[in-house]
DNA sequence: ACATTCCCAAGCAAATTAGTCAAGATTATC
DNA sequence: GATAATCTTGACTAATTTGCTTGGGAATGT
């Protein structure tokens, strides 16, 4: 498993694609510049995205993207697992051969590591995300660049989302 | 946050390690070959582990590499924090300019996100590992490669550890 | 027709990973 | 004290991944 920029970059397009719903299809030109990310690089990640119908895609003019689903349907996981293609890199991938045709000492482990971690990141939507206060605030600056804003600095994980459980 | 091979490797030989542990100090030799990792990598990576102190060395034969501290207060987060120097990788590093010097959509997700993740991981303590059944078959195993193995393939996550909590 | 948008593939620089190689420093043992 | 075992350090390298560019298409609303 990994989590990098890339997955960042994927949950961040497809939030902004959230915010924006309602608006019709949505370009990526559009995003590419409130996010601050590369048009083509976006193109290569959204078509990962649309392989794995986590967004839907209108072409020509006025056209653009939209979720897939609904945004209380989409998963941070799934955004993750559909552009960081190769999910498990254990020299065993899968197979208990890792080392000398037997399996390692933490083959188990960091497999079963990933599925917890995965599970964990497949609670949270993006409507989840799209109701906490401080995303809210960055959006409506992205959407009116002019406008002085608040200081407000409040954390986006609460209780609720405690990864460590009730 | 990364969690890659790299970290794997880490985890896999402090495990090792732990296993080892009351016969004295361990060389490097000894962990390279029994869990397939290149020697010259494991020093890389015990260099940073023992500038965290999680592992103590002692210098010529006889000599080799030890916990730094019981293995039940030593966690995995921490074996892996060790070798990944850069936790977080954000444009913003911290600072919240990262977008138009603001503070980016998904700054404080992820930073916050990363910070769950470590929290599970920093529960599970080698000692955590080296209780699960199918660790220890396989360092059994290692240990006596002549001798056959039974086939059994136990999960090593069992509902104590579960990343959702109760 | 034409501009707008998605779509796709090749290539590329920087970073990271995984590993090698070579030289030292320390110390137990003979 | 010589020697061998072991840690310690640094430079170097190949393969891979990341983030991005370039350059072309294909579809479609106006």
């Amino acid at each position: 498993m990994k989590l990098t920029t890339k997955g960042r970059y994927a949950v961040t397009a497809m939030l902004d694609l959230s915010l924006h719903y309602g608006e019709g299809p949505i370009t990526l030109a559009d995003i590419a510049q409130r996010q601050g990310i590369s048009l083509s690089y976006l193109e290569q990640l959204f078509s990962r995205l649309r392989k794995k119908s986590l967004v839907a895609s209108v072409r020509g003019p006025g056209g653009g993207y939209s979720l897939g689903r609904g945004a209380d349907e989409i998963f941070v996981g799934e955004v993750i697992s559909a552009v960081d293609e190769n999910i498990d890199t254990t020299r065993c991938n899968g197979a208990h051969n890792c080392q000398n045709n037997e399996r390692c000492l933490t083959h188990d482990l960091w497999s079963d590591l990933s599925n917890q971690i995965y599970g964990y990141l497949n609670k949270i939507s993006l409507q989840d995300l799209m109701d906490r206060q401080a995303v809210r605030e960055v959006a409506d600056r992205q959407d009116h660049p002019d406008k002085e804003q608040s200081g407000l600095d409040v954390s986006l994980v609460d209780g609720s989302g405690d990864l460590a459980g009730a």
